[in-house]
RNA sequence: GGCAGGGUAGCUCAGCUGGUUAGAGCACGGCACUCAUAAUGCCGGGGUCGCGGGUUCGAGUCCCGCCCCUGCUACCA
């Protein structure tokens, strides 16, 4: 049984949670679910990231202390991701105990192992007394703050701690070269490759005007810088620094959106090189969810919200469409249009529609218990097809890929009954070859619930116990696809899993 | 500017090392069926494959130039 560990990235507590958080939470709790079906030891983390000048800032905005304004945020979060059926095994949080001790210890193990990769040296930049923070070229225009054009920019310096990031690139290259530090999609890894080819230049890594951090080891008048305090919490929810910490560590993979890339693929990797800890096995980056062709963040007040999201039909149905409709590979559309058609064509006349016809035939026809009959030959070839397709996309992190393969035994299946027509059995008294189209239907309807379920639990299992079944489709295994044990179950016509929206007036 | 990826039916996308009339799903139109959430199945209309050159017996598929889009271009997360 091999272990998955799986984190994704924890978020800004800065504002609410949108639908970009969304897609990387539903798309991680897709495929943990996936790999606890296919039988894995999975630990799926999500958490905040609560340090910094910008959440000190939105929290005085509100009135509030920063650690009052978090412990909001983080609940809000959290009660979202729940609400969207994410299965996660622990909440971490950057403000907590736990993570402070980590990274305490984290610097320490460098200071002690590699102390050349930590130096104190001058940061120099331009700085705005209006903003109190350092500004880099990029944000400038005209060479003025853009909050503060009236104001002349400072040229200052401040010492700093730096870490020696410079040194780390080649390692790095070579862990992704040997495979040994996986980078996906390719896209991402040329990226990555072209930056480490570069070079890397050194970082300042604590700061000496903003308290809401984590003191600095040896320096209580620097914090942390929030970057290297938020990577470390992967580690620091594997355990770290306490014994069995390995049990989990390295991560099997890191899911995090495209733009913090290179953070997870070339400063954190350098900071484990440092302390001589294991590099994660994969990091993987997502692309963005986009709201009618614009990009979906925090400072876009237009976008979408969550609530109304997962209102329109459903916490299932809106972790299908992003799964189904943007995936984890490339930036995807969020219209209503769109997911109202894939909601009416993919969930409430696709499976739902299935389930309401094939239930409805074993109870008219045998009472709804699933007759023991050998299943139709070349409708259970074309499943075999189907779950191997599956597998290979899901195993990939290619969730569109996976939710296709499983759909299309949706339309198999209802190729099949047209095909054989069980009520014209019924009719003409054939009873052997009704017994064999009603058992291979309930049989396809036990894989379709394994294999939506990571894609919509809660409707998966729903489906799941309709049909007789106890527990929860993940629980049922990989290996029951192949063989479904449902000859004999006692079915029951669900209620309408997808209701069809009502028509517009 | 540099680097990377992309521009194929109304929409979302497949099209590997070039080869007969360019595919799928959704949407749209017609027909069939009645077990079902007026759902399903079958058939069909629909594309100058970004633009212009070139190589070739033959090019979405290779080469050159151009236009447009997206991402990255390092201490905002």
């Amino acid at each position: 049984m091999a272990k998955f560990y799986l984190t994704t990235a924890i978020d800004y507590a800065n504002g609410d949670p949108h639908l970009g958080h969304t897609l990387e939470k539903v798309g991680a709790d897709c495929l943990v679910r996936y790999r606890r079906l296919r039988g894995d030891t999975t630990y799926f983390v999500m958490g905040m990231d609560e340090h910094g000048q910008k959440v000190a800032m939105a929290a005085e905005k509100a009135g509030l202390a920063p650690q009052a304004w978090v412990d909001q945020i983080s609940g809000r979060f959290q009660s979202t991701w729940r609400a969207l059926l994410c299965s996660p095994d622990d909440w971490i949080r950057t403000t907590e105990a736990r993570h402070r001790a980590s990274v305490t210890e984290f610097l320490r193990r460098i200071q002690q192992r590699n102390p050349d990769a930590l130096f104190v040296g001058e940061y120099e930049g331009l700085y705005c007394v209006g903003c109190e923070e350092f500004k880099q070229e990029s944000q400038l225009v005209n060479g003025r703050c853009v909050e503060h054009p009236e104001r002349e920019l400072a040229r200052m310096k401040e010492r700093n701690h730096f870490f020696r990031l410079s040194t780390y690139g080649p390692r790095i290259l070579e862990a992704i070269a040997s495979g040994a530090f996986k980078v996906e999609p390719e896209i991402r890894r040329n990226e990555v490759l072209k930056v480490l080819e570069g070079g890397l230049e050194d970082v300042s890594i604590s700061r000496a005007r903003f308290p809401w951090g984590i003191p600095f080891p040896g320096d209580s008048e620097h914090t942390v810088y929030v970057w290297f305090d938020a990577l470390i919490n992967y580690i620091t929810a594997a355990g770290f620094p306490e014994a069995g910490y390995d049990r989990l560590w390295p991560a099997d993979v890191h899911l995090i959106g495209k733009g913090i890339t290179r953070l997870h693929c070339c400063l954190w990797p350098a900071m484990l090189l440092a302390a001589e800890l294991p590099l994660p096995r994969q990091v993987w980056a997502h692309g963005y969810v986009q709201w009618d062709g614009a990009k979906v963040s925090k400072s876009s007040g237009t976008a979408v919200s969550v609530e109304s999201a997962a209102a329109r039909h459903g916490p299932d149905a809106l972790r299908y469409f992003l799964l189904r409709e943007v995936g984890l590979e490339a930036d995807g559309n969020f219209t209503w249009e769109r997911f109202d058609e894939r909601y009416t064509a993919d969930l409430a006349d696709g499976l739902g529609n299935l389930a309401s016809r094939s239930l409805a035939m074993a109870a008219k026809y045998r009472n709804g218990v699933v007759p023991a009959a050998e299943p139709d030959a070349a409708f259970e070839r074309v499943s075999q097809e189907r779950i191997e397709a599956y597998g290979k996309a899901m195993d990939a992190f290619d969730v569109r890929g996976g939710a296709e393969s499983a759909w299309a035994m949706v339309t198999d299946a209802n190729q099949f009954i047209v095909q054989t027509a069980p009520w014209a059995l019924a009719k003409e008294g054939k009873e052997a070859e009704l017994d064999r189209a009603l058992g291979s239907l309930a049989r396809c309807l036990y894989r379709l619930a394994i294999m939506s379920a990571p894609f919509i639990p809660g409707k998966a299992r729903a489906l799941w116990e309709s049909l007789g079944q106890a527990g929860d489709p993940e629980g049922a295994g990989w290996t029951s696809l192949a063989e479904p044990g449902i000859a004999g179950a006692q079915t029951a016509k669900p209620a309408n899993l997808f209701p069809r929206p009502e028509p517009a007036p």
